[in-house]
DNA sequence: GCACGAGCCCTTTTT
DNA sequence: GGGCTCGTGC
């Protein structure tokens, strides 16, 4: 039985060849392939097959409305989402869907950028700074200004510049806005100029740059614009719901139309706007911090008002309990278009959940779990995928895998590319790619150690400034430098001599793996890993040598594809990859002996996967939702972790499990946290509590417990994690209570001075404090994290 | 110039 | 439990 039953007449494609394209698909979805002209919204629900629409879509296009290959731009959110659609149009059409552009925005515009990076004065070898890059650059930056780095902390101005990019606001007109702003506003503002200056000079640019800056030649160079507008005839969005102002406006400007104009040369034909389908489920937009927009997809038919919408309600991915639970979580939202999602599948198994310890417990709870699963139901690892609110979260479970010996991979955390030994590596080769990359340039100016230090290179600055050249032109002369020892002299030029060097060997055509290995074999790098007697770096070595056969595919792969091979192309694909874009694929492995690995990620990186079966671990609150969009005072925020928990829970397909730990070590001490809201609306005849909280009253009244919890842990002494706590009231180490909600006027005990009531309080978080009037005049000021406090 | 230790922030989430 | 900065001693 389903919904569309009483539709008499499912559209239908006008050839036999089109009806093969959409057939095994619902109406709607047939709909939404099908539809022909005006811009196309599809709101689709978790698990309702939008990524399967999306690539029938370009398929039928391609196959049956003579649409060249060439005329397609299609936008996925990762580069492993853009390979499994280009394979999957390639498998209903054939190769020749090759050559069509489908990419992350990012990837696309550094396409875009190759070919018109002249027009901003940019040489095309630019290198592309990722956030740990820019806020290094920033970092440098708030030196030059002699600001405070406590005061202005990087971070935060790095945070700021990206948001200002995001909503295409230059560094000049920020300027010119702030000007009557506050001191730390202008700071700002200086900050992203020098900023943007300094990048400019480096010849590289940052992520956020990326998509600003080809809006910006878009939009001042229309002869550009008009190639890309004749050129995409289909310009396709998949998760919409998270993208941003800048990106929003690269379509936007992208899809406008061409008008016939006369010109010396003749006349020009005038080119309709693109068509312009966009996919995406405002319930799964969980990344507003970095500037995504709900309004984007919401008013998508105000800004395109012949826009049609088609909406995909019904879920093919999960059991009918995991989708009440979805639907009961993401209810708690106001300001959403309802959108029911249905299912005709089973009800399926109740949702499992447990109440541990400590996190050690829970993740003894999931790999005791796992161990079932395999046994009872014949689950193997690559069906199990692990989910967590933080990245720093992995490690408890990470732990008690390896003790077990189950299999996993963290996807993301310290990602491969991050690493301290991989950043030094490929900063010698962004370096000799543009020798202008200051930021690489200093980061590997020392390392290894090569007898330049700190002095030696103010010394340069300081050389570059007064005779106004870049820092590598003076790094040539070192001699002239101010002040310089003739030392540092020698140590320079030697190291200048090394480029030069390392550049010959790229010359003389090593490829970007014979170049990797002369890096590292003649800066001393791996001499000196070899020689160190820290543990760590026999993994830095494994890192290295992993990287250098990530560099050996790629030259293999570039002779296999007869393309030369190019320094560039390298670096710009390590620099665009996410490691969300080498999950492992564990459906198709399940025959026999390779049976795949368990997954644990972020819920951020779940977005747009699935598994059989998911862990959903952390649900307190503090943890998930985390504890800063609870004091944030911006409710916004908690709807976004709303969303979140949306988004992971209808990753499951058959089996979901949710647990939280009573105490959780935070900064190395342990910490209370009640039970997350988000497992409270789940409604509980759902939920199969395979332990609850235990209490010293030995009950399972889960909520008299919670308020055990909140208030400071009056446990039984059955669990030995507890006892222990337990065992030291009132004199728990500083520094971790969970701060309690306090108002004026709410009655207060504290352990030493008696009770009193809370006159006011005054900042929020970790740094909440309660003015406290314990009686004969005296007020005592508390910081609520450190006072053993408990409210009456 | 560099190695080492103490103290300091930290932690959301990522293309 | 970690990464970074600063101070100290060589």
């Amino acid at each position: 039985m389903s919904l569309f039953d009483d539709i008499a007449l499912p559209p239908t494609a006008a050839s036999a060849a089109g009806e093969a394209l959409i057939e095994g698909l619902n109406p709607p979805q047939r709909e939404a392939v099908l539809h022909h002209g005006s811009p196309l919204l599809i709101v689709a629900g978790a698990g309702s097959g939008k990524t399967r629409v999306l690539t029938h879509r370009i398929a039928y296009l391609l196959a049956e409305r003579n649409v060249q290959t060439h005329q397609v731009l299609a936008i996925t959110f990762t580069n492993k989402a853009a390979a499994e659609m280009r394979e999957r149009v390639q498998a209903l059409i054939g190769p020749r869907a090759k050559a069509m552009w489908v990419s992350t925005f990012h990837s696309a515009c550094v396409r875009i950028l190759r070919r018109e990076a002249g027009s901003v004065g940019l040489k095309s070898g630019f290198s592309i700074y990722d956030a740990a890059d820019s806020q290094r650059l920033m970092a440098m930056v708030v030196r030059e200004l002699d600001l405070d780095p406590k005061r202005y902390p990087p971070r935060a101005f790095s945070t700021q510049v990206s948001n200002l990019k995001n909503e295409l606001v230059d560094e000049e007109t920020f300027a010119a806005r702030s000007a009557e702003g506050d001191h730390t506003t202008r700071m700002l503002a200086s900050a992203y100029s020098f900023y943007q200056r300094r990048l400019r000079q480096a010849n590289a640019l940052d992520f956020d740059d990326l998509i600003m800056t080809t809006v910006n030649i878009l939009q001042a160079f229309p002869a550009v614009a008009e190639h890309y507008r004749r050129r995409f005839r289909h310009v396709l969005v998949d998760e919409y719901q998270d993208t941003n102002h800048a990106q929003y406006v690269l379509v936007r400007e992208l899809t406008r139309g061409v008008p016939a104009v006369t010109t010396q040369s003749g006349m020009s034909a005038a080119v309709p706007a693109a068509e312009l389908c966009v996919v995406g489920d405002a319930d799964q937009s969980i990344y507003a911090f970095r500037g995504a927009s709900i309004r984007n997809i919401v008013e998508f038919e105000q800004d395109y008002p012949d826009a049609r919408t088609i909406l995909l309600e019904q879920n093919y991915r999960s059991t009918q309990t995991i989708l009440q639970a979805a639907n009961a979580v993401i209810a708690g939202n106001s300001a959403r278009t309802p959108k029911k999602l249905w299912t005709d599948s089973g009800a399926g198994p109740q949702i499992v959940g447990y109440v541990a310890d400590s996190e050690h417990d829970e993740a003894a709870f999931v790999a005791r779990q796992i161990g079932d699963l395999r046994r009872d139901h014949g689950v193997t690892p690559g069906d199990v995928a692990v989910f967590y609110r933080t990245n720093a979260m992995s490690r408890a479970v990470e732990e008690v895998f390896v003790r077990v010996g189950l299999p996993y991979k963290v996807v993301g955390g310290t990602r491969f590319y991050e690493r301290r030994e991989v950043k030094d590596a490929l900063a010698y080769l962004r370096v000799i790619a543009n020798p202008t990359d200051t930021v690489n340039l200093r980061r590997i100016i020392n390392v290894p150690k090569r007898g330049i230090g700190e002095r030696a290179e103010a010394c340069i600055a300081q050389l570059a400034e007064r005779e106004g050249i870049g820092f590598v032109q003076a790094l040539a002369m070192p001699q002239d430098a101010p002040g310089i020892a003739a030392r540092s002299v020698t140590a320079i030029t030697a190291f200048t001599r090394l480029l030069e060097d390392l550049r010959t060997v790229y010359e003389g055509g090593s490829g970007v793996a014979g170049l990797l290995e002369a890096v590292l074999e003649q800066s001393g790098y791996l001499a000196q890993l070899r020689g160190s007697p820290d543990p760590q770096d026999e993994t830095r070595l494994d890192n290295l040598s992993e990287l250098l056969s990530v560099a050996r595919e790629f030259d293999e792969a570039a002779v296999a594809d007869g393309v030369s091979t190019s320094l560039d192309d390298f670096l710009e694909r390590v620099s665009l990859v996410a490691d969300a874009d080498e999950i492992p694929d564990h459906a198709d492995e399940a025959d026999g002996a390779d049976q795949g690995v368990i997954t644990l990620m972020t819920l951020h990186t779940a977005k747009g996967l699935e598994f059989p079966v998911v862990f959903l671990v952390g649900l307190e609150e503090g943890t998930f939702p985390h504890q800063r969009a609870l004091t944030g005072g911006d409710p916004k925020e908690l709807e976004e972790e709303r969303r979140l928990a949306y988004v992971g829970i209808t990753r499951a397909r058959q089996r979901l499990h949710i647990s939280r730990a009573v105490v959780r070590a935070a900064w190395g001490q342990p910490q209370y946290f009640p039970e997350s809201r988000f497992v409270a609306e789940v409604p509980s005849a759902l939920i199969d509590w395979q332990r609850v909280e235990p209490s010293r009253y030995g009950g399972a009244d889960r909520s008299g417990d919670r308020a055990g919890a909140r208030s400071g842990g009056r446990y039984g002494d059955r669990e030995p994690a507890l006892a222990t706590l337990a065992a030291r009231p009132g004199s728990r180490s500083p520094g971790n209570r969970p701060v309690i909600a306090l108002e004026p006027g709410d009655r207060v005990s504290h352990d030493a001075f008696g009770l009193g009531s809370v006159v006011r309080i005054e900042g929020s978080g970790d740094k909440a404090m309660a003015h406290v009037d314990f009686g004969g005049g005296q007020v005592k000021r508390l910081l609520l994290r450190y006072a053993p406090l408990e409210k009456l």
